[in-house]
DNA sequence: TAGATTGTTAATCGATTAACAATC
DNA sequence: TAGATTGTTAATCGATTAACAATC
């Protein structure tokens, strides 16, 4: 499908579409064009149907796109329609509420275990999965072919955890330490930094308050 | 000071700078060239000074930049200087996860109180704080001078809550919710979705697979 | 067929990188 | 002073938008 690579933007830009289009989905509209997903989503029409192009032709001239076709298709690229196993390391708060939520509203992503430095955690269950010590860690990865770990410790831990990641048969660390991990390139890391998200807030919130008083003057 | 827009793409970048300015300071690093951060934080040496001269010059010709002084300063373009009155809705486990993390860290963001639409949590604490009924938000909102709500409850309210809070004083939502928000201007939304977030990872590894097929043919 | 809307090329805009004069 | 490194302008690159021919 995809020869050229795809920019890192367009691929930002695909789990949005899919949220709309499955909520679209949902309410019965059958056919949607670029136009009218445009003013729903504030984007340009002609973004929307150069996003799809990247991918194929997914809509028909005069007509516009299937909505469930198209729907189906975006979760094809993302890779929803096949499974992923995942653990977590570090069972604390945060790691048990995405566990718990991911088992909620599952999509294809199941967690089968969890990992944490505390002996008192280890040999119970946080939201329905069992907790082991790190040093199991190999072994669990091997055993139930896990493609994704989840990364919930401070830093310090996770940057010497990724070190003994490399050399699994991962192929991806959802990191929500404050770091950057290296790690080699077959696997993939996605960040989720919630400090810069809450800093980048507090940004604009500074910025519109000293926009305001710009104005008045 | 900045008089000129800045860019999302440049205000993305501050807290990655921060964070390494900060490890560098407590290293005990006194100064930096942009050559030397470039190698270190893996972007070229012309973007540092380019991102960095948005808001004026911070550095030192034949010199570099002092460490602790342009950490301090990123830190007052991030608002970091000023407190933050935060309140938490949806006293679930993430939002818990958020509240206990941001106590235990403090950065001049203080969680002053949780809403919940479950009576059985109503009146008790979560990580310190206390829970009360939705119908306070408002009151509370206005006597602790809140400036910046996290939603971590389920997109359909939502969409309620934040009609009910763009007519409050608060200046920003860090939105965990799946959903984007309809607000006036005078309101922030920092979005973080989480499942957008776990899509781009699977999309990568589906890539990283595909790519590496292609190689072996 | 006529109208609508895609797919796609070309034009524009913005962001990144390169280069170098200014200056510590 | 000479060397180093910034601040800043100019060149390049990539992403977004506009336009329109293809076609359902």
């Amino acid at each position: 499908m995809e020869t050229k690579e795809i920019s890192q933007a367009v691929v930002s830009r695909l789990p949005r579409y899919y949220r709309y289009l499955g909520d679209l989905k949902d309410e019965g509209v059958e056919r949607i064009s670029s136009q009218e997903l445009s003013k729903l989503m504030h984007v340009t029409a002609s973004q929307i149907r150069q996003d799809f192009n990247h991918f194929g032709g997914f809509g028909q001239q005069g007509y516009g796109y299937n909505t469930e076709y198209l729907y189906r298709e975006i979760g094809k690229i993302l890779g929803l329609d096949h499974a992923h196993n995942m653990i977590l390391i570090g069972a604390g708060n945060l790691g048990s509420a995405l566990v718990g939520y991911m088992n909620y509203r599952n999509r294809g992503f199941f967690f089968k275990a969890a990992f944490d430095v505390n002996p008192a955690k280890v040999g119970t269950d946080i939201a329905g999965i069992p907790v082991y010590a790190m040093d199991q860690m190999a072994d669990v990865i091997e055993r139930e072919k896990i493609d994704i770990v989840v990364l919930t410790i401070p830093k310090q831990e996770a940057v010497k955890v990724a070190q003994v990641l490399a050399a699994t048969p991962i192929r991806a660390i959802w990191n929500f330490a404050h770091c950057d991990l290296a790690v080699p390139d077959s696997i993939q890391v996605e960040n989720v930094h919630l400090s810069d998200s809450l800093m980048r807030l507090s940004y604009n919130i500074r910025q519109h308050e000293e926009g305001r008083r710009k104005k008045k003057q």
